[in-house]
DNA sequence: TCCGCATTGTGAACTATTTCACAATTGGCG
DNA sequence: CGCCAATTGTGAAATAGTTCACAATGCGGA
């Protein structure tokens, strides 16, 4: 396939959500355009890249490009996620209910800490991190998501590499290594701010 | 000032947590890319946008780069900011110390939610949101967080705007609209996790 | 059936970003 | 003091991403 920027990658998952909001059984690349901030030559390239999927004078069957953006995007699966570390970031991602929506399933959560060992967290228990290959030997999972303090980050994201995860979503604010064939996104809120702080000292 | 990219601004971000936690006196540009994960002479162009910073042969001086890009991102002065919508997410960002610690102090919570308003929250009372525009007069704020839902995030955006607040961070997965002199950058992990859905997809 | 309007799909042009490559320096050492 | 090794700063080249512009439809109505 041929390489697609990560850019245009994005955008289909926003085009994605105003499709799944959409109430007539059309739309032009226009309207999908002023929804999601772009242009409407931008969609059309951003949807050329994968097929041709509208009608010219008509726009796009809102039902078929639905389905064909989640496939595209691999949402036609669902996903078993494992979360690792259970603090405060943790514990608002596991009672998110947007990532369930959207096929992405917490199935198991971790913790180093006895405290929180054991305890019960929407409806799963937390477990020991010690547990973590040999549950993840029975039930692998495709997807991680990485909440634990940046010291440890790495390490957790070595085991779990080693253990066969193939997609991390990251929290700590640090850059991560992994092998080629993983792929890792962090998520750095204070790097946002940074970049608004930027913004304010430059105008 | 020339127009500097966003992927720039990012990537002084990252260098800039390096420079931070450096032990020797000086680094060259191909240590720090290999840190943040970027090549020695993506490093040298970044910085050459705002001057010349090193000495050949040598590298950069630590204390003085990391100044200088403190500086540039407009972190030497702190910022007061405010949160709205003390949910799951506020409740995980208010505790955190990442944004203290560079300067983010959130100052003030607001909610809607009576069951919520009045509580204390990492030592801040959290206050009825119909208060925002009176307090925002006595006390501005530059930035602000928004962690409500997406149905109410545009009109609650809406608000800030018209008090004077500049630059939002947004964790409502929706676009906002905001006049052009207002910066806003959304987090949005779910589309992050659609990303990793994607890559997974298609190796 | 045929016309006119709306809108797609897509090369080509343009703009932005990254990478290359090398002269210019700097400091250290003989 | 003069040479060598290291490393910066930066134009120029290469790559990547966005916007333009228009021919190619498809539909609805006369
Ligand atoms: N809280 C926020 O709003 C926020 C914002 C941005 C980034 N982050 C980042 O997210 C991460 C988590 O933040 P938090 O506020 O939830 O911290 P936290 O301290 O509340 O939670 C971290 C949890 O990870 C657990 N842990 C530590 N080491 C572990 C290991 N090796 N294996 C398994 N679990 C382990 C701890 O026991 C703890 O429960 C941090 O890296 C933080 O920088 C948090
Ligand atoms: N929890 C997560 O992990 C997570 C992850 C990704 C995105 N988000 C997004 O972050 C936002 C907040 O999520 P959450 O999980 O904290 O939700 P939540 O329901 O726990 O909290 C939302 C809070 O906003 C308050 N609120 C509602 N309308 C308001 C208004 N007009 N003014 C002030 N306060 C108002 C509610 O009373 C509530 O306390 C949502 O948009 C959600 O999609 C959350």
């Amino acid at each position: 396939m041929r390489k697609i920027s990560d850019s245009t990658v994005r955008r289909l998952s926003v085009y994605l959500r105003f499709l799944e909001q959409a109430k007539s059984p059309t739309i032009s690349s226009g309207e999908l355009a002023r929804l999601g901030g772009t242009t409407s030559a931008q969609v059309r390239k951003d949807l050329s890249f994968f097929g041709s999927f509208g009608k010219r004078g008509l726009g796009y069957a809102v039902p078929e490009l639905t389905r064909r953006i989640r496939d595209i995007l691999g949402l036609e699966r669902g996903y078993r996620v494992v979360l690792v570390g259970a603090g405060r970031m943790g514990g608002a991602l596991v009672q998110y209910h947007g990532f369930r929506q959207r096929g992405f399933h917490i199935t198991a959560i971790y913790d180093q800490d006895a405290r929180k060992i054991g305890s019960r967290w929407n409806g799963l228990v937390v477990r020991d991190v010690k547990h973590l290959e040999s549950d993840l030997k029975k039930d692998p999972s495709d997807i991680a998501i990485v909440a634990t303090p940046a010291e440890s980050a790495q390490q957790v994201v070595d085991r779990l590499v080693r253990s066969g995860v193939k997609a991390i979503l990251n929290f700590a604010p640090v850059p991560l290594n992994v092998p080629p064939d993983v792929e890792v996104k962090t998520v750095n809120m204070a790097l946002e701010l940074e970049t608004l702080s930027y913004s304010l000292a430059n105008r």
